[in-house]
RNA sequence: GGGCCUGUAGCUCAAUUGGUUAGAGCAGAGCGCUCAUAACGCUUUGGUUGGGGGUUCGAGUCCCUCCGGGCCUACCA
C-alpha cells in the first residue's frame, strides 16, 4: 500500500471563491485524494485558509469586524461550502493556528542559525491616516512615465512601466484616499534564496516529468535577471505570526509579523499538526519528516499557476535551508486558469459564478464533472453557459444517468427488481469485458498521471461502452426469444452499474453513492480484473430502481443563470 | 521592454514527443432501435493544423519571421 501525502493550495480567506479558484487546485486535488483512497492506499489530504495579510485586515474592517473574528467566519463559511462539493479534506485547517505560529517560528530560527536570514533596512510608505504601511499597489497616483492616473506603485496598468511609489505624481493611498503618505524606514528580514539557486536548480532539473508549466515559471524565477532574489519575509502588520526567533524575541523585530508567503505554506505541516489535534489522526511526523516515516510517502501538491514560484522555490527554499529531514514535494501539478464567458472571473466586480451561488443552483457533482473534464491543463480554458449546458446533459444524464435508468427499469418490468439468474455470456459479452478490461486500465493510467482531461474522457469512454453493449444485446428483443439469455443480459447490465460507480466516485461522489445505494451493495473496491469486477453482484441480489441521477439543465434555466451572473453580485 | 504558454473541424479538445490517409466529443445530416431522462446505437458531412519562409526522405510537431490570445515580471495573495 502506498502512502499519498496531498496538498491543494490554501485559498485566502477574504471572500467566497470563485469556480476558477476551485478547479486550479482543490478539486483536482479532491479528485486525486479519492483515487488513491480508492486503490486503497494510504492518503492524507490537507488544506487551509490563508488568514494573514494586508486584503485580510482590510476585509475585516469592511465588514466591520475584529480581524480574528472575520476571519474565523470566513473560515466556516469556507468549509461548508468545501463540504459541499464534497471536498475530502482529512483535515481543513487555518494558517493563523497556534501550531502553525509555532512552527513559523521554528523555521525562521533555525534558517537564522543557518546564515540564510539576513537585515535588510529599508523605506516604506506609511499612511498616518490609514494607520498602516501601505503596500506598493495600495498606493495609486499619476504615472511619470505615461501621465495614466491611476497607475499603482508598483506598476503602471496603462504603460505596464515597473514603478516605485515614491516616483507617483500626487501619490494617494486607494484605500482612504489619504494623500499624507511618508516615507518611513523600516527594516525586515530576508530569506536568502539567492544563496540557495544552486541547489534549488538542480532539484528543479531532477523533476524531468512535471507539467512544464510548472518548471518553466521556476527556471524563469532561477534565472531571470541577476538570478534568484532573496525574498522579504516579514511585513509591518499587526495581522499575522509575530516575528520571532523560535521561542525567543527577535531584537529590531517587534511588531512585525512574517510574511504570508512565508507562513502560509508552512501550513501544509502544521495542517497535519491540527489534524492530530483535531483527534483525527495520531502521528503526524509520519507523513512530513523523512526520519520519523514519511521516507515512504509520494507528496504531490495542486496549485494555479500563479502560485507555482511560492512553491518550487520559496517553500523549498525554506524545507532545504532548515537543513532538518522535512518531506520534500514529489510532484506540482498546476494549471491554467478558467475564465467566464469571454472575460476573467472576478471578485471585485461579481463576474462569473461562485463556489456559493454554484451550490445554489446545482448539487456539486454538475460542478465537479464540468470543471475536470475540462480543467485548464494546457491553457486556459473558459466556461460558457453552453457548453456547460451540453455537456453536462449529454455526459451525466443521457450517457451516464439514463444507461441507470434504462437497464433497471427493464429489469423490472420483466424479472424483478433482483439480479435475474440464467444463461450465460457469449461472445458479445466476453467482447465488452476485454474492451471494459483495456479501458479501465487506461483510465488508471490517466488518473496516475493527473491527466484530469484524458481521464475524465476515458471514464465517460467506459459508460458508452454499457450503452453500446446494451443497444447491441437489445435484451428487449432477445426476451421474446430467448428470456434466458436477456436474462444474462440484463444481469451484466446491472453489474456495470455497480462497476461504474466505483469508477465514477472521484468524479461524482454523490451520483456514485446513490448507485450503489439503487444496486443495494457497499462492495466498492476498484476492479482488478474486469470480469469478476461485473459478477459481483450474483442472481437474486435484490435492488432498486434509483430515483434520475441527473435531471437536465433547460434552455430557461441556462438563460436565467447566463444573466444573473453576468453582472454585479448582489 | 523581457520571458513563458498558446493558436488544430462551427464549439471544446487529442495526436505515442519528427513517421502511414491529422483523430474524439458536442453541434449538423441520414439510418436503425423502442428498454430508457425526446434517451441509445450505427453511418456520415466538415481541416491549406493562424499567415509566410526554411531544415528534413518525411513537419501539427524543429528553426526563422509576421499576426492573434493569455500569463508572469519578485510589496496582492
Amino acid at each position: 500500500m502506498a502512502r499519498h501525502l496531498i496538498t491543494s493550495a490554501i485559498p485566502y480567506i477574504n471572500g467566497i471563491k470563485h469556480l476558477g479558484n476551485l478547479v486550479g487546485s482543490q478539486l483536482p486535488a479532491d479528485l486525486f485524494a479519492r483515487y488513491q483512497r480508492g486503490r486503497g492506499h494510504e492518503v492524507l489530504f490537507l488544506c487551509a485558509t490563508d488568514e494573514h495579510g494586508t486584503p485580510a485586515e482590510l476585509a475585516a474592517a469592511k465588514a466591520g469586524k475584529p480581524v480574528a473574528e472575520y476571519c474565523a467566519e470566513m473560515h466556516e463559511v469556507q468549509s461548508r461550502i468545501a463540504e459541499g462539493f464534497r471536498l475530502s479534506f482529512d483535515h481543513f485547517g487555518r494558517s493563523s493556528s497556534p501550531q502553525n505560529h509555532r512552527l513559523t517560528q521554528h523555521f525562521a530560527k533555525v534558517l537564522a542559525d543557518r546564515g540564510l536570514i539576513r537585515e535588510v533596512s529599508e523605506t516604506q510608505m506609511y499612511s498616518p491616516t490609514d494607520g498602516r504601511y501601505l503596500p506598493d499597489r495600495y498606493i495609486e497616483g499619476t504615472c511619470p512615465n505615461c501621465g495614466f492616473e491611476s497607475a499603482r506603485g508598483d506598476q503602471c496598468d496603462n504603460c505596464t512601466k515597473q514603478l516605485d511609489p515614491v516616483d507617483l505624481i500626487n501619490p494617494h493611498s486607494t484605500i482612504s484616499g489619504a494623500t499624507d503618505l511618508e516615507m518611513r524606514e523600516t527594516k525586515h528580514l530576508y530569506l536568502r534564496q539567492s544563496a540557495m539557486k544552486d541547489e534549488l536548480e538542480a532539484w528543479i532539473d531532477s523533476k524531468t516529468d512535471w507539467p512544464v508549466l510548472t518548471t518553466s515559471i521556476a527556471k524563469k524565477w532561477l534565472n531571470d535577471g541577476d538570478g534568484l532574489q532573496d525574498r522579504g519575509i516579514t511585513r509591518d502588520l499587526d495581522w499575522g505570526v509575530p516575528v520571532q526567533r523560535g521561542d525567543e524575541p527577535w531584537p529590531g523585530m517587534e511588531g512585525k509579523v512574517f510574511y504570508v508567503w512565508f507562513d502560509a505554506p508552512i501550513e501544509y505541516i502544521a495542517c497535519a499538526q491540527e489534524w492530530v489535534e483535531a483527534g483525527k489522526g495520531d502521528d503526524w511526523e509520519r507523513w512530513w519528516r523523512t526520519d520519523k516515516g514519511a521516507g515512504d510517502v509520494t507528496y504531490t501538491q495542486f496549485m494555479g499557476k500563479d502560485n507555482v514560484p511560492f512553491h518550487t522555490l520559496g517553500f523549498p527554499a525554506t524545507i532545504l535551508g532548515s537543513g532538518e529531514p522535512w518531506k520534500l514535494v514529489d510532484y506540482i501539478k498546476s494549471f491554467n486558469y478558467l475564465n467566464y464567458d469571454g472575460g476573467q472571473f472576478s471578485t471585485s466586480r461579481g463576474r462569473g459564478v461562485f463556489m456559493d451561488q454554484a451550490l445554489e443552483i446545482l448539487p456539486a457533482d454538475y460542478w465537479r464533472w464540468w470543471l475536470l473534464s475540462h480543467a485548464p491543463e494546457s491553457s486556459d480554458a473558459e466556461f460558457t453557459w453552453e457548453n456547460f449546458q451540453s455537456s453536462v446533459n449529454k455526459d451525466l444524464a443521457d450517457v451516464l444517468g439514463n444507461f441507470v435508468s434504462r437497464i433497471t427499469k427493464f429489469c423490472r418490468s420483466k424479472f424483478g427488481e433482483e439480479v435475474p439468474a440464467g444463461g450465460s455470456f457469449g461472445e458479445r459479452e466476453t467482447a465488452l469485458i476485454a474492451d471494459l478490461e483495456a479501458r479501465i486500465r487506461a483510465y488508471e493510467g490517466h488518473m496516475e498521471a493527473m491527466e484530469v482531461r484524458k481521464a475524465a474522457a476515458a471514464l465517460r469512454g467506459i459508460w458508452v461502452a454499457g450503452n453500446e453493449y446494451l443497444q447491441a444485446a437489445a435484451p428487449w428483443a432477445t426476451f421474446k426469444e430467448d428470456p434466458e439469455q436477456a436474462a444474462a443480459q440484463v444481469r451484466l447490465g446491472l453489474n456495470l452499474i455497480r462497476l461504474y460507480a466505483v469508477l465514477s466516485a472521484p468524479f461524482l461522489p454523490d451520483a456514485s453513492a446513490k448507485m450503489l445505494e439503487g444496486m443495494q451493495t457497499d462492495a466498492t473496491d476498484w476492479p482488478g480484473d474486469a470480469e469478476s469486477a461485473l459478477s459481483v453482484l450474483e442472481p437474486g441480489h435484490a435492488f432498486t430502481v434509483p430515483e434520475v441521477l441527473f435531471s437536465k439543465i433547460t434552455d430557461d434555466q441556462r438563460e436565467e443563470w447566463q444573466g444573473r451572473f453576468a453582472g454585479v453580485r448582489e
